[in-house]
DNA sequence: GTCTATAGCCAGATAGAC
DNA sequence: GTCTATCTGGCTATAGAC
């Protein structure tokens, strides 16, 4: 009973957590507004986390987890590799617009972490997702299925994918876009995407 | 004299402010790190620009006209569509390759104060060049120099060429490069955008 | 204009009662 | 486990001497 109470205020806190790090990043985020938002008292997140920074670093591993999940889907099934990439690109956008701030948040993390990310994805070696990835583009390149330079046909598609989440605040304001008319734009992405780097990879 | 002075001082301070918020962002940037960097005391960064947000506006106008000129470049010329972008491409690149950290910091202030960047891209109506530059797109699709979406055309256009400097870190950690191999990457790109580019929009 | 000293505040962390 | 009260450190900002 204890256990499983427990549990559950510790995902409760990391839940609270991820919205508070993502919108204001490490330095200004507020363990108070943690504590607001998970609905209990400031003292218990030392408690529970012991400091910030743990607590950010927790946060931080289940959203990698999350980014992970993302990026491995593409190397289970068996198909053409445009067939992969056509799914890849839905499911990327589909998931990513339920949680538009990962994209910024991961950005944020790797640019101002940089060495303590090094330490992560070194030495637990889960970027295994990527590795796949790129390595099926390369073989389709071999096969001529695909035409290009492997490495930035996979940065190109990542570009595509990333940017118009991380850059939504930026392409709004810019392009004079409300919040609604851009989120019919993303609707249109996973289409205009996938024939975008169809025919630009054409044989 | 005295006025030409304090000219270089206050663009001293600018400069070494600029390098500090970008890398660390407004709330965990240290006015005690700008005053190091500009070698001086901290102190007088109050008195030439009052107050830690005073500072950071002005340091933000700066770079906004910074990025302005990037985007402004491609509607001075009269060229055919793809020779503007192929000189575009080749411009930011070149640009950004010096100023590598400004994409990202644009990205995050743009998340960050989304208000109060629409507050300053909507009265100072200073966005002109992305509008010119999306109205050329619109017309070249028009003319069937370019096929496809013009708005998607230009998110594309503008992911590929962003993404691999805000997200440098992120990639260079995840697809294990060193810096110098990275760089090497950043050099053979704007070709390959190029080229990506073309194929994708070709009638 | 420049510096030292210090005020004042805010946020993270902890002690200790319950 | 939970809460109140409190400590502590760090950072912005300013007063005031020179």
């Amino acid at each position: 009973m204890k256990q499983s109470k427990e549990i559950t205020i510790e995902q409760n806190i990391i839940n609270a957590a991820i919205k508070v790090f993502v919108a204001k990043g490490l330095a200004g985020a507020r363990m108070q507004e943690i504590a607001d938002r998970a609905g209990i008292n400031r003292t218990m997140l030392h408690y529970y986390f012991r400091n910030k920074e743990k607590l950010y670093e927790v946060v931080f591993l289940q959203a990698v987890s999350e980014m992970q999940h993302r990026l491995e889907m593409i190397s289970k099934t068996d198909m053409p590799i445009l067939e992969k990439i056509k799914h890849f690109i839905q499911d990327y956008i589909e998931d990513a617009d339920q949680n538009p701030e990962f994209d910024m948040f991961f950005l944020t993390e790797f640019h101002n972490n940089k060495e303590r990310m090094k330490d992560i994805f070194t030495k637990n070696d889960n970027n295994q997702g990527i590795r796949i990835f790129i390595t099926e583009i390369e073989k389709a390149v071999e096969k001529k299925e695909l035409v290009g330079n492997p490495t930035h046909i996979f940065l190109n598609l990542m570009s595509m994918l990333i940017f118009p989440f991380a850059g939504a605040s930026a392409i709004q304001i810019l392009l004079d876009y409300s919040t609604e008319q851009y989120q019919e734009i993303i609707k249109e992405r996973t289409e205009n995407i996938y024939t975008f780097f169809v025919n630009a990879t054409k044989p």
